[in-house]
Order: C-alpha cells, then structure tokens, then sequence
RNA sequence: GCCUUUGUAGCUCAGUGGUAGAGCACUUCCUUGGUAAGGAAGAGGUCGGCAGUUCAAUCCUGCUCAAAGGCUCCA
C-alpha cells in the first residue's frame, strides 16, 4: 500500500500501482470522468500512470491552469491528425499549448491552405474526437523513433530526435496519428466537444528566421460549446474595445506619419481624459507625502554615464544631440531617476529629512523596435507617473507598504478589483550577475515579499527576474473580459544611490547611503489610459469622461435657455457642450449617445415654462425633468463615488 | 529587426491597364422638431511615396514609408 496525499492535506491509502484515474474512480464517476491530467509530486503526468510510492497527488480537470493546458496540447495532437487525413503528406513541427488554445506549426509540402480550409478541418476534428480514440502513451527506442519518422519523411521530428537521450523518447497514438511527445495528454479524444480554428501565420522552424518557415495555426477547443461561444463573444468585445478603434472614433488621440510612429498625438477629449487622471494620482501623492518636482526632456550625456544607462542602453536608445558651437552631448531623457538624484544631491540630506519622495508626470523617449510599437501601449514617447523614494535602509518595508497601498487606492478608484502581484527575485544560482551586497538584497527581498503578504496581496514570484540593480514588485490587473494586463511596478535600487554618491548624515554623525525606491502606480500615462479604454469600451466613468454632458435644445427658440444652463453646469465645473445644430432631437440624442456622453440635459417649452430640466442618461433613458440643481447634486454625487461601473 | 497581409475622400469601404465611386461626416438651403439617424443640393481624392514596364498605371514590377497580424512561447 502507498500513501497519497490530497491538496487539502487529506492522506488516503491505495494499492501500490494505483493510477491518478483509479483514485478518481473511488472518489467520484463524476470527478474520473472530467480528469484530465493529475499533479504527481508537482509533475504534470498522464492520468493512466501507475504511482509506485508514497506521493501528493492533485487531480486536474477543466478548472486547473494545468488542466486546461493538457487538453489543449492533446486537441493539438488532434487537430494534426485532422490536417494528416486531409492533407496527406504533411510534415509537423511542435505543437504546444498557449495561454488561449493551441497551435501547430506544419509544413504542407506546398499545398495550398488559408483560413477557407479551416471548415473542413474542424468538422475532421469533430468527427475524430467522437471516435473517443485513447491517447497511448508508448515507450520508444532512439533507433526505431527515427526509424518511423525516417519512414514518414518528417525531418523536422527526425531533427528534434537528435536533441533527445535514448531512453526518454515516447510515442502517443490517438486513432491513427501517432506524434514524437513526452505528453502528458487527457484520457480520450471525446472530450474535445467544440473546435475553432482562429489564425494562420507563418512562423520559422525553431524560430530561426534563417530556416524554412512553416505554417502555424492556432486554434482552440472546449468541452462544451457553451464555452466556445462566450469565447468567441469576448473576441468580438475585445475587437470592439480595441482602444485604436475607440481612440480614434471618441477622438481621444491620433498618430501620425509626418510626426512619426509610436509618437502619439493626444487630441482635446483625450488630453482632459489624461489631465483627470494626472490630478487624481497628483492630489493622491501630496496626500501620500510626494514632493512634485519637474525636470527638462534633455540631459547631457554625462548624466547617463554616471547612471549607467548610457554603457546599457546607449546603442539601443536614440542618437544624441549636440550642441553647435561646443558640441556637446544631450540625450532625450529614457528614465527620470538620474535627474531626481540630482535633485537628492542639491543640499546635504539629514537621516530626519528621508523618506524624500520626488514625484514627477516624467515625458521619456525611448527606442522600439518598428514591429514592437503597437498603439498607445507600446510607444516610442511616452510620460510616467514616475517617483522615486530616498529613503533609510530601515524604512524600506514601510515606504513599500505605503506604496501598495497607493496603488491599490488607484486600482480600486479606476475600477480594477482583479489584481495580483508578480515578485522578481534574483535568480539564486547567478548572484554574480546582480550589483550589491548580498546583505542588502536579501533584506530587500525578504521585505518586498513580506510587505506583499501583509498586504495579502496574492503573488507569484519569479526568480531570476529581478532588475540587476534591485528585485521588484510588478501589479497585474484583469479586465471586464478578463484578459490580464501588466501596469505598475515598484522597484528596490541599491545601484543607483551609489553611482550618484548619494548620502545622508545618520543620527551617528557619519554618511550613510539611502536606498531608493522607484514607483509608477500606472507605469505610463499612455498605456493606463489604453487599457482603461478596453477596460470601460469607452464608457468612462463621469469623473473622466471628456464631455460629462451634452446641453440638447429641442428647437433653435430655447437656445438662450440652454446656454444659460449650460453656464451654470460649467460654473459647478460641469463639462461639455451645447448642441446647436440644425436638428432634431432624435438625432442630437443618438450622436451624443454614439459619442458616449454620460448625461444628455433636454430642454424645450416645457422646460422652460417651468425652469426644469428633462435629463437623459446614457444607456439608461429618460430620467424625466428636475431643477438643474437637483441634476447638479446628482452628478457631483456620481463624481465624488469615483466607484465605476464599467457595464454599457 | 524578421515573415505575411494591407494602404483609394475626414471616417468605413467598393472598383477598373484608358487619369475614380458609395454611405457617414462636412458646407449651403428647406424644415422649428419632444427622447437613438428629417429632406435637398454642393464641395471634397496627385488612388501612401519614389522609380520602372507600357501609347497609356490607382491597377503590372521594384524600392520605400506606414499600419495590422505573427515571430523572439523550442516534442
């Protein structure tokens, strides 16, 4: 007999050879028939494996991340042999699962394929899956693995072959595609229920652009259809959220050719979207303790000498630019830390004057790579709402708990309540690699990761991805359709205090060293507000909304009356405009609706005669009339929430 | 950066080896209206840029610029 232990610590006895579906089967039918993979001692495996000692067990199904990507990565197995049945001949590559999906690179020997052939693949697949073939799994020799694929004239398997030991080569067969794969894979085909072939594209054989490039495709397979079409639905939203589509149809930014690309322009709607922000987090700092502070978009190319980033980034950066007469140096400013330490190092600093917090909205230029810019959230020109923190070595934990805390108001404010943290450590084989002393590191990143459980703030961490200066906390947040985004970080820096000689004067007397901190609650103001875009589909909360209202006379004869209202909404600090134009109401309603306008004010003779205001909500209708200071008090309420409701 | 695809009016897009069209937006006129598009007329394009083939290029070829998707997720 063995003993297995459950995720809740639970410790049952099986006969030794038991399989992860046995112990499934003595649990529930229900549970054995929706495993898909189990966790032995950590390791993904089939569920047909025999435990032969004493191991913690976690059975995987539809609703573990594990789970999923063995499904995934057995429906790639599938899809390929619905490629090979109608299209004998072809030639695999890998296979593997991703985030969402699968794909399969192939080579189709020069038969023609496009995203018309996808149809008929996915009905090969739908039909195969209802075979309900097994995955088996089989242990094969070096010699006859290559013997097989030598057969089938495969020489991108046969070339993978090469790289692997004799011993550790296995075979799965489903119905009658059998594929170099070391697994694991799900029970049987018949649990793939739905198929969707998403893209094609073309992608290098081991991502070498000097080998043949072969055809990927990515698809994606559910086991209820249910499933697949709320999938497809979040596609659509998300197309239809894509803040490229919105910023340009709200007109909220724009680029172009002439000003030159991954340079944004921020048009009128989007700069007030921008400033709202701006001061929100700014009111937030001063509250926080932040110092504002402002400096040039150039710096002598000494400055980044001595920061270091001139040896790391000089190449990849943009060329200086020098002066006339002396030919001096400048670089457009990557980063404002090196300027804030010259801002530290202005006066000498008392242990009583730290924790220095400078803030600035910091306008940073950096060099992309053509094929990285991608709208407003990869960009060539962007600002931070970047701060850096001096502080004493014993106010680290502190300053990095006040830190989560600002970011957490942020996120709640702007209406992310998903969230999570990754921790970067160092990675703990090559210390070498990291700058500081070791006493140093391991205090900051046992605060980090102390300050991230006080907070219960859920993380991952990551070793090895640590900057070489210092480890760091990044924030992820989830989105209405769930997709995950990277926003904020904050950042320990033992690096930069010393390359700038930074010190303060202890309560001994003697020259101490400060650590700082670097933080960007939104990361860029550029990014922030892309992923608030796709976020609320435009539907920006009121305090942000570019026009909050729109002023609409049913005819030319009440216009006096709307722009007299319309200047008492503006003297509560109300805005937006006044519809004047030659049309009906109908229309002005649908345009200011289409515009996303929160609250539409109607006025007529009716209102008129009796000083009120009919008011109109979008996405709600017609809220009937009332004084304007009733609708004043009820949007300055809506402001002061800052709660969000990113729905409509 | 590399691969694939795309580039026609402000926007969304149709179209052809013989120098271009629709809808919306815009301008003017009519209409003065009650909760998601009132009517008419007009104006608007070096068909991304440069070069080549051709009697003739928006269309074919090459280069270039920009955008979209993909690659840098290794059975």
């Amino acid at each position: 007999m063995i003993k297995i232990t459950f995720p809740d610590g639970q410790v049952r006895e099986y006969q030794n050879g038991v399989t992860p579906m046995d112990v499934a089967l003595s649990i529930s039918e229900g549970l054995a028939r929706n495993v898909l993979s189990a966790k032995v001692n950590g390791q993904v495996v089939d569920a047909s494996i025999a435990i032969l000692e004493d191991a913690s067990l976690q059975l995987l199904t539809w609703n573990d991340d594990d789970g999923k990507k063995t499904y995934w990565h057995s429906s790639a197995h599938l899809m390929a042999e619905a490629i090979e049945a109608l299209y004998p001949g072809t030639k695999f590559g890998i296979g593997p699962a991703i985030e969402h999906g699968f794909y399969y690179d192939i080579d189709l020997n020069g038969q023609e394929f496009g995203s018309d052939q996808f149809k008929e693949i996915e009905d090969k697949m739908i039909e195969l899956a209802k075979a309900k073939s097994e995955y088996v799994r089989k242990d094969v020799s070096k010699k006859d693995a290559i013997a097989y694929f030598q057969e089938k004239g495969d020489e991108y398997k046969l070339e993978l072959l090469d790289g692997l030991a004799d011993g550790s080569i296995t075979f799965y067969t489903q119905g009658n595609f059998t594929d170099l794969c070391k697994g694991p894979h799900i029970p049987q085909t018949g649990l793939i229920k739905s198929v969707k072939l998403l893209s094609v594209a073309g992608a290098y054989w081991r991502g070498d652009e000097t080998r043949k490039q072969m055809t990927r495709i990515y698809a994606i397979t559910f086991p209820k259809a249910k499933e697949l079409e709320e999938y497809l639905y979040l596609l659509e939203e998300a197309k239809k959220r894509d803040h490229r589509k919105l910023g340009k149809e709200l007109e909220l930014f724009a680029f172009s050719e002439k000003v030159g690309m991954g340079l944004p322009l921020w048009l009128p709607k989007g700069t007030l979207l921008r400033e709202r922000l701006e001061n929100f987090l700014r009111r937030a700092q001063i509250r926080a303790g932040y110092s504002p502070v402002v400096t040039p978009h150039i710096a002598s190319k000494q400055l980044y000498v001595t920061s270091g980033h001139y040896a790391k980034y000089g190449k990849d950066s943009f060329q200086p630019i020098r002066t006339p007469e002396e030919d001096e140096e400048f670089f457009l400013k990557p980063m404002n830390c090196p300027h804030h330490c010259e801002i530290y190092k202005t006066k000498p600093r008392s242990y009583k004057d730290l924790p220095l917090r400078l803030a600035e909205f910091g306008t940073v230029y950096r060099y992309e790579q053509h094929g990285e810019l991608h709208g407003l959230t990869r960009v060539r020109g962007f600002t931070q709402d970047d701060a850096h923190i001096f502080c004493r070595p014993d106010q680290v934990e502190g300053e990095f708990m006040k830190v989560i805390d600002l970011v957490l108001y942020v996120f709640k404010a702007l209406g992310f309540t998903e969230y999570s943290a990754q921790i970067s450590l160092r990675d703990q084989e090559n210390r070498e690699k990291y700058i500081g002393d070791d006493e140093d590191w391991d205090k900051a990143e046992a605060s980090i990761i102390k300050s991230a459980q006080e907070k219960g703030l859920p993380t991952v961490i990551e070793y090895g991805e640590a900057a070489f200066y210092g480890p760091k906390l990044d924030f992820m947040v989830k989105d209405a359709l769930g997709r995950k985004w990277q926003l904020g970080t904050i950042q320990v820096d033992y690096q930069l205090p010393q390359r700038f000689e930074l010190e303060y004067t202890g309560s001994d007397n003697s020259k101490h060293r400060p650590v700082m901190i670097h933080r960007a609650p939104f990361g860029s103001l550029e990014r922030f507000v892309a992923i608030l875009i796709e976020n609320t589909g435009g539907n920006f909360p009121l305090w942000l909304s570019p026009d909050q209202l729109a002023v609409l006379p049913i005819s030319e004869k009440y216009e006096d009356y709307a722009n007299e209202l319309f200047l008492r909404l503006q003297e509560e600090d109300l805005r937006g405009y006044v519809d004047h134009r030659d049309e009906k109401i109908g229309r002005k309603i649908r345009d200011a609706e289409v515009h996303k306008v929160p609250f539409m004010i109607i006025v007529g003779e009716k209102e008129q005669a009796e000083g009120l205001v009919s008011v109109r909500k979008k996405g709600h209708g017609d809220l009937g009339s009332m004084t304007l200071e009733a609708f004043m008090a009820l949007a300055q309420e809506e402001i002061h929430q800052l709660t969000f409701n990113s729905h409509k």
